[in-house]
RNA sequence: UGGGGUGUCGUCCAACGGCAGGACACAUGACUCUGGAUCAUGGUAUCGGGGUUCGAAUCCCUGCACCCCAGCCA
């Protein structure tokens, strides 16, 4: 039975969708439904992010409206051509389209001077000639009501005098700003006269040195949004206490006014999501950059093998709503794998090799078997494998001293290679002087030929293999949760160094893969067997033989759970 | 301490006065040429105290906890 609080599409109808069912029962804006995604171009995006275009972009596709992609580029200080670059990048990879709609504010600062002159001549706003020191005074606390500026009752003409001496370049960054004239006194902080505008003699990534005043957040927010007929503005909860600022401003311009709605922005266990943290963690060398595969950043998260699939399908089961939450980034994992399942091909691949030499083997002999490129999709259809008298196994796929619930290769005992033989292990052979096992002599069964006996006796265990003279060398990166504690909210110490997962990141250099490997390209996916999900990095180059693979994720593993269990 | 928000399984999200449900996680079992996948089964929750009501997670009162706001950041 379908549930009420679901659509037809399985989905839970949430509070933003109820909103918007509301609003179109109501007719308000004539059933339209039309969002924004508006990041500021300071950094890169994160999965955080992909919650919001994901909900925004969404919706819009699902209420047939449309979603614009706006820059919020109001401060030249922070914002880069770079970031720029990569949050189009990423939100098109994720999936989404705007269309003809991206928008810059930076486009506005015309509109919004002339907006701003609006409500000089209203009286409704001056320019302050107090230091930001004197401003931050004269805000009064949390408890006590603040004071008004002495400039506070400017006349008119020279609030409008001043103001286009501001743009025109007359004063130094702090001089002078335009405030708003709303109350000092207000309960609500942001209603203490904010500014409007700040001088910034600095160079805009898109306007150059054409303006030298800039508008802030909340004069520039809702007029963004009024500009281009957005319905709903969909932001994040911290801008809760803004949302009176933002209808003042629309309501005292008398324009159209979208509703400012707020959600529970993403946190996940073991993420950092701060934009700040983040961007201290490349330039303090803390990982390789932006797109290091154990960032949270779009560009990592691609790197390290996710699918935009995967990425939208989580953003959709962790819901939306209004209170703080920090999802498990286990049920990210369980999207990913879900759908790499379906549609990764299968391969073999030994990341910590060990070799195996099959005694009743012809030398020199090669044959080759058919392998399965992936039991979840049958049009995937099948390959070839070449096996010899020497191959390579996983080293803990054998045990000197097995515990009972171990039952791959040990002495004596008979293992099936996938797709290959049955083989039994007859000798181990250790270095004299470091004790290591260095070499398995073992025997196959020539009437298991494809992997079963007439007989039809049982193996426990099927493991996988490379054969040695087909092996190709590869560098495997194994990636790590970057943080060691679920929740840096909870950490004890300020400093989230002191969280530092410091095995992020392990290299194998010395794995073996199948030879089919070798004519793929980077940002291939596949699964090696019984190991995880992996995608060929951008640091491979596959015709000098150079194949580098990064671990996407883990296959789920029983037999970790059952060995870690057993300690 | 002023203002604005939020409290439901371990986690996330539902239930909008009528049997607290789903997902992930966890546990057990079945199956398996991946200890994968799949399937089955199981346990665990309404912040506290009052009240209204035949009936309260939901409404009222009260207390408590947590988050956000004192940038010329967004």
């Amino acid at each position: 039975m379908k549930r009420e609080a679901e659509d037809d599409g399985g989905k839970v109808v949430h509070f933003i969708r109820q909103i918007i069912n509301r609003d179109i029962e109501n007719g308000k804006n004539a059933g339209r439904v039309i969002t924004r995604f508006p990041p500021e171009p300071n950094g890169y995006l994160h999965i955080g992010h992909a919650k919001s275009i994901c909900l925004n972009f969404g919706l819009a596709e699902e209420y047939g409206g449309r979603c614009h992609l706006r820059f919020d580029d109001t401060n030249p200080v922070k914002e880069e051509q770079e970031y720029i670059d990569s949050i189009i990048k990423d939100v098109r990879w994720l999936g989404f389209d705007w269309g003809e709609h991206l928008y810059f504010a930076s486009d506005y600062f015309g509109q919004m001077y002339e907006c701003a002159l609006q409500l000089i001549r209203a009286g409704k706003a001056y320019v302050d000639g107090l230091s930001g020191e004197e401003i931050r005074r004269y805000r009064g606390t949390l408890t006590e009501a603040g004071v008004n500026s002495p400039y506070r009752d400017r006349p008119i003409d020279e609030n409008l005098d001043l103001f286009e001496r501001m743009k025109d370049g007359e004063f130094a960054d702090g001089e002078m700003v335009l405030r708003a004239k709303i109350d000092m006194a207000h309960p609500n902080m942001n209603m203490r006269d904010p500014v409007m505008y700040r001088i910034l003699h600095a160079s805009h990534p898109r306007t150059g040195d054409a303006w030298c005043i800039y508008p802030m957040y909340d004069w520039a927010h809702g007029l963004e949004d009024s500009i281009e007929g957005i319905t709903h503005s969909i932001c994040t909860l911290e801008f809760e206490a803004h949302r009176p600022l933002y209808d003042w401003f629309l309501d005292a311009l008398g324009v159209y006014h979208p509703q400012q709605i707020e959600f529970a922005r993403l946190n996940l266990t073991y993420t950092i999501m701060s934009k700040r943290y983040l961007l201290q963690l490349v330039k303090d060398g803390v990982v390789a950059g932006w797109d290091d595969p154990r960032m949270p950043t779009l560009s990592g998260l691609r790197r390290r093998g996710y699918t935009p699939a995967a990425i939208r399908d989580f953003s959709e089961r962790i819901g939306v709503a209004k209170r703080d939450s920090i999802v498990d980034i286990q049920l990210l994992e369980y999207c990913l794998r879900e759908d790499l399942n379906k549609n990764s091909p299968r391969v073999m691949g030994v990341l910590d090799p060990l070799k195996v030499v099959i005694t009743n083997y012809p030398e020199g002999h090669v044959e080759e078997f058919d392998a399965i490129n992936n039991p979840e999709d049958e049009l995937a259809g099948t390959r070839k494998v070449p096996f010899s008298r020497e191959i390579y196994i996983e080293r803990d796929d054998f045990m000197q001293d097995p515990p009972k619930k171990f039952y791959r290769l040990a002495p004596g005992r008979e293992v099936r290679l996938r797709y290959a033989y049955y083989m039994t292990c007859t000798e181990v052979i250790k270095d004299e002087k470091s004790g290591e096992i260095i070499e398995l002599r073992c025997t196959y069964d020539p009437e298991s030929r494809g992997g079963y006996t007439q007989d039809g006796r049982k193996v426990r265990s099927t493991i996988h293999w490379v054969s040695v003279p087909h092996a190709v060398d590869a560098t495997v990166r194994l990636y790590d949760s970057l943080l060691t504690i679920p929740d840096l909210a909870e950490a004890d110490k300020k400093d989230y160094m002191a969280y530092i997962n410091p095995d992020s990141l392990k290299t194998l250099s010395h794995c073996k893969v199948e030879p089919s490997l070798r004519d793929k390209l980077a940002g291939y996916r596949c699964q090696f067997e019984r190991k995880g999900y992996f995608v060929m990095d951008s640091d491979s180059d596959p015709t000098a033989g150079v194949l580098v693979f990064n671990r996407t994720v883990e296959l789920r593993d029983t037999w970790a759970r059952i060995a870690q269990a057993g300690e």
